[in-house]
DNA sequence: GTCGACAGGATTGTCGACAACACCTCGGCA
DNA sequence: TGCCGAGGTGTTGTCGACAATCCTGTCGAC
């Protein structure tokens, strides 16, 4: 959103630790990185920079760079800040959304139905992304989406990527179907309450699985 | 929080943003920065990356960084923001805060008090800022606080402190006691609902000095 | 007079080399 | 045997120089 200054070597490495190139808590060498990427390690360091004030990996001075180890109870935190900033995004995704974005949304729903139906659960996961992206272009809140971006990039490259858990998909379609409904309806209080809902049973399962360790 | 690579440069880059050495929208031209700071660009090349993703400073690339203009509409979006993020760190200091961090945040609200008392809005913006503070170390939630405090950075650079605003430090007294009071008796929900009333009511002086332009 | 191409200057992006620092290993000594 | 300091190695932090890019002002053609 904010900026992009050239470097691709941004976007590729976060990719990359995102995709689990690199192990938690695995130093980021910036030659081995140069080596990599194929560049001088200016653009490496600028990247470096970048990614720390994202969260996704540790700096210390004189130490170099890791990525960051994320716990479950990091997960939970990081889940309940999205749910704060997502159903004020929602909210105003009930007010603001134009008529075009609010038919996507249904669509998407419908979707998703068909996703579960045929027990689909990567398409659902896909489709999963895609509405909580879309709800967040449809509030026009340029903070909350720049944030939650964020929070969703510090969580995402440590596999609780729950969507994909057996049974996952069918218990979150009818709140996400909630949400949507609030929002087509314009009812402001609805949508944020029923965004809160399902990130809170999001965060219920989180707490489960951390009480099973 | 996370890292701060030595680079002094950052801290004083961003204090001198914030005390508004740099009008907005003016260029951040690195040579010059290079001799304010008595350094090479490197230095200063990672500072303006780092508060270009704190949101300080805008980057383009090849065209080089300005400081970043801040709207009415953008402060209302950051406070939205922040009365989400805020009211879940103050249901979970609630629950969380120790002892001390309740007796301290009584003793804060009493020196409020006094400050009103004679007038000394300067003071009481002060407090205000310890308070909020406060609030977060007692949460024990790094994500909000690290989030909160990013967000009052891109806010606070923009002379809208209406802390100082005449009259203004008595009508927000009272909020910030029913805040401190639901935290130290460990009503979560209370204390939830408080902050968000009272960044609610921050939002409405925002939203009528917008409707004044 | 207006528009487009073109040079000149200024600024950013990148590179390679060197200095500074942290960690590890090894030898000296009680 | 155990501890402490010196040196070696690897890595990060910084600097200066060069290449690439953008903006501005000027000139010429229509």
């Amino acid at each position: 959103m904010t900026s992009e200054p050239t470097s691709e070597v941004v976007d590729l490495l976060r990719r990359d630790i995102l995709a689990g190139v690199f192990a938690p808590g695995e130093r980021l060498v910036e030659l081995q990185l140069t080596r990599r990427y194929e560049c001088g390690r200016a653009p490496i360091r600028a990247a470096l920079v970048e990614l720390a004030s994202e969260g996704l990996i540790d700096r210390e001075a004189n130490r170099g760079a890791t990525v960051r180890r994320i716990t479950v109870a990091d997960v939970i935190e990081i889940t309940e800040a999205r749910a704060a900033l997502e159903s004020l995004a929602a909210g105003h995704a009930a007010t603001r959304a134009t008529d075009d974005e609010r038919a996507e949304l249904r669509q998407i729903i419908s979707e998703m139905e068909a996703a579960v139906a045929r027990d689909d659960a990567v398409g659902y996961s896909a489709l999963n992304g895609r509405l909580h992206r879309l709800i967040h272009t449809a509030s026009h809140h340029r903070v909350a989406t720049e944030l939650v971006a964020n929070l969703r990039n510090r969580a995402s490259h440590h596999h609780y990527q729950l969507a994909l858990m057996p049974g996952r998909p069918a218990e979150s379609l009818p709140q996400h179907a909630v949400i949507v409904e609030a929002i087509v309806a314009g009812d402001q209080a609805a949508a944020q309450a029923a965004m809160f809902a399902h990130l809170s049973s999001v965060i219920g399962v989180l707490e489960r699985w951390q009480a099973m360790d």
